[in-house]
DNA sequence: AATTTACTTTAAAATAGTTCTAAACTACTT
DNA sequence: AAGTAGTTTAGAACTATTTTAAAGTAAATT
């Protein structure tokens, strides 16, 4: 019961559903998921809830740093579990997304930052396809 | 009437639509739009249109390289007239995207692309937000 | 421990964005 | 001029997500 705890440190609410749900995201793999992968996942694990829970719950965890929304041209929304600073190779044909190790990429410069802004992320999506 | 010829060299059929749309689009300066932005902007021209038409041309012009869609969370398809390789701030808060033009930035060390795939295209975002 | 308060969950309805359908239309080919 | 293949359209359908408001639950207060 890591989750009530990390739940309770996030300044979260350990109710019964986010502890179900973040059972199932934070056991040492990493993984990017959607509202409803997670959804089925509950149901195989034998709990039940709303969909509506599961998209609060994503939402909430996503506000409070639990996990991050990828940036993506997707029509679902896909959330990870891996908050490391970290990259993405995302499969044009599938969308399929693949994690791209922080130190197998390196950004030498950056660009100035809008006045009044600061910078609160860098995200770098490779989009590959099959070569055939 | 340049959208003719430019939409013949693209292959598509230049129909009356497609070249009210390619009017508005490629007239020099570069934007960031959405089907409804762009319907809007028909409608003021004193054109008609069908919705399901903007997106059917949006994703043709997508696809023969006219113009790009942008990765991004946010829930609207954001396509973009700025075909030269760039990259986007993305204001967390509003969703607006502002142009990073490339020698703004400059990439050192990209990662091993997957055996079977080739890169097709790096999208880089900086979230920003505002400091206060 | 019982009561209150605030937050959370839920099913169902609502909404937003996008795609599909099939009939009418238009550009191109013959 | 006639045929055909691609395009447009309004409206229906669909998918993903959010809202609603009532019921439920956790935490705070008594």
């Amino acid at each position: 019961m890591q989750s009530k705890i990390k739940l309770r440190n996030a300044g979260l609410r350990p109710t019964n559903q986010r502890i179900i749900i973040a059972d199932l995201l934070f056991n040492g793999s990493n993984r990017h998921l959607t509202a409803e992968n997670l959804l089925d996942e509950i149901n195989l694990s034998g709990n039940k809830m709303s969909i509506a829970t599961v998209y609060n719950c994503l939402k909430k965890f996503k506000n409070v740093g639990l996990i991050n929304q990828v940036e993506s041209v997707n029509e679902t929304a896909i959330f990870d579990t891996n908050m490391d600073f970290h990259h993405h190779f995302l499969d044009e044909e599938t969308g399929e997304l693949t994690d791209i190790k922080n130190n197998q990429i390196r950004l030498l410069k950056l660009p100035e930052i809008p006045k009044g802004y600061i910078n609160s992320g860098v995200d770098i999506i490779i989009k590959i396809k099959k070569n055939n």
